[in-house]
DNA sequence: CTGAAAGCGCTAACAG
DNA sequence: CTGTTAGCGCTTTCAG
């Protein structure tokens, strides 16, 4: 038996089709009496709206789709997706989801594959190439990129990271640190990926606090370079110990440490516990992003990234154009600010310098 | 202008639509001419196949409805996602994805909108309620179930916890503990969602592993317990904290813990770093799922969650359903494995009342 | 207020 | 080998 269709309610309430669409949608003009026959048909007959047909019909589709690069490990791209189907959901729209997987070949397939779907917009988790993202725009479909802006005719979700990493070094600096070093972004030797600019955006802010004031920004206090790409987990980590245990050679007066993101300061923490160095007690450390920095041993002090305002932001603001009928680029901005948690205390004379356990309590 | 159909296809090639559509396809005979002219056509017209009407045509969508209950925050529930779109997208499937948020009335919202769509398969990531099951299955569609059987009618796939939680026990053992701790699963209050029976599995294995070699499993070393369920997070990490410090007070000969999660051992091994106790040194912890064990102080030794492989495995499973055009309903079983990191070391007699930092290096 | 009818763009017999 | 044709299930004028 297949299944009903509209004619079949029709037939059995005894009306036509397009009354029973009338009542179906709340449309039109429908005599009660008609609108009672075909609610009573409509419940005996098990009907299921076939959006499919709607869709070709009526030629939207009520979806959008969503393009990631790979890692949904990765706790800051699954935030966005969920702030996307929320947003979506809300008015009534469905997510459609693919992995260009970092590929710009991949990520155009993606595109095609969405166009051909007729999906009414596209909202690029970070973008890997700008031509991809004009592709969907020549094709009439609306766009929003998140973080990373490669087409200046789509719209745009952002965050101002060099706002954000302000607020972390101007929080060092209050708590009387000077001597800060940076762990910067690890780029994979494999890529020439266009090193993006956000960790640099996050650079120049520790470079422009330090001088803020008066300190000089010295190249030992600074940790940035290659490192191969690592096989499991998103990279970083062990660059991230690495780094550390050079700024600890490199740098003895070190009282702080500001990492480029959370994973690096998870690396960090790891060199930190194996050399018997005590966090905030002889170091204090502050990350980036707030992914699982919560869980860490202290809990890290971070900045938090509002990645499930951005999904959330970047569907509403497809959803807009969409109904707007307006190409237009519009650009959001989501704020990220400071999350103090354990790994930030006030700088201390001595620095590392005081013996292993300063404020460790003993077990009983 | 708009967009190319079919039919301008073969007005400019001088041919029909079924013609092309043959070469689209590359099903039927097409003569050479023919042939060529129908792609010098699609060339010069930009034209893109709208797969809304051929899935109407067809009366099938090649796409898959994933339905998740909330946290993609939550790594673990990402790298099924991304697996499952792996699966997917290498048989030419697409995934449609909603959140029910963990409630059964959404679920079945969510049900409804994918049965509309005329999805031809569902995947749950962990189903909420099993008549939402069965709703699918009822319509005819495909579909799975991810870690936990709610509907005996669908397919499944599953992890065997009691033997991943043995495997993680033995390796204690193996290391010369006896005097094993277990930190549980917190459950929340407010709920009385049935508390979930994977936890009960897993601290079987804990007891089992123990009477095998003779220790009797005393309420001293066990802690269990209610919690309100964190704001942020997926709650565990303060339980965890709790239960440890519970856990050193009443059992004072303990060597290493078993927990019942990553998080409740992140939880735990921010407790001892508070009372300055190292890990492995003093005391060995284990945790379960490898979401962000790696990222830990010092990275914490766990069983691996297969994720990425039960969101693939789920997703070909249900795209075999499809193709055979059988209900069927087969169990994939998928092997959670032990992976040893620097959290676990042999027990030494004394167990935690040695010195602070018995294996700290110092800085230097 | 209601029904008939013309498609949306594509596919798949079927008949040349 | 190729074209004609009849829909897939729904919406929406347009006449009544």
């Amino acid at each position: 038996m297949r299944e009903a269709r509209l004619k079949d309610v029709a037939a059995l309430a005894g009306v036509s089709t397009a009354t029973v669409s009338r009542v179906l949608h709340g449309n039109g003009y429908v005599s009660a009496r008609a609108r009672e026959r075909v609610e009573a048909a409509l419940r005996d007959s098990s009907y299921r709206l076939n959006a499919v047909a709607q869709e070709l019909r009526r030629q939207k589709t009520i979806t959008i789709g969503l393009i990631l690069h790979g890692d949904l490990s990765n706790p800051f791209v699954g935030e966005i997706v969920i702030g996307a189907e929320q947003a979506a959901a809300e008015h009534g729209f469905t997510l459609l989801f693919l992995n260009a997987h970092g590929n710009p070949g991949q990520e155009r397939e993606c595109v095609e594959t969405l166009l051909k779907r007729r999906i009414d917009g596209i909202i690029f988790t970070t973008a890997v190439h700008g031509k991809n993202v004009s592709l969907a725009l020549d094709a009439g479909v609306r766009a929003v990129e998140i973080e990373r802006r490669l087409c200046a005719a789509a719209s745009a979700v952002v965050v101002d990271n060099h706002a954000a990493a302000t607020e972390a070094m101007r929080h060092l600096v209050s708590l009387g640190h000077r001597e800060i070093g940076f762990l910067g972004e690890p780029f994979p030797h494999d890529s020439d990926n266009d090193a993006t600019d956000i960790p640099k955006e996050r650079f120049r802010a520790y470079r422009d606090v330090l001088r803020e004031c008066g300190q000089v920004v010295g190249n030992s206090h600074i940790v940035l370079g290659h490192y191969p790409r690592e096989r499991g987990g998103w990279g970083g980590l062990e660059a991230g110990a690495a780094y550390m245990r050079r700024l600890l050679r490199q740098a003895p007066g070190l009282t702080a440490v500001f990492a480029v993101s959370d994973l690096v300061a998870a690396g960090a923490m790891q060199a930190l516990y194996a050399e018997g160095i005590r966090v905030p007690e002889q170091l204090s450390i502050i990350g980036f992003d707030d992914t699982f920095a919560r869980y860490l041993a202290p809990p890290l002090t971070t900045i938090r990234q509002p990645m499930f305002d951005m999904g959330y932001k970047a569907a509403s603001l497809a959803i807009s154009l969409i109904a707007e009928d307006a190409p237009g680029s519009s650009v959001e901005f989501c704020q990220a600010r400071l999350v103090i948690r354990e790994t930030t205390a006030p700088a201390r004379a001595a620095g590392r310098s005081r013996p292993a356990h300063g404020a460790g309590r003993t077990p009983h």
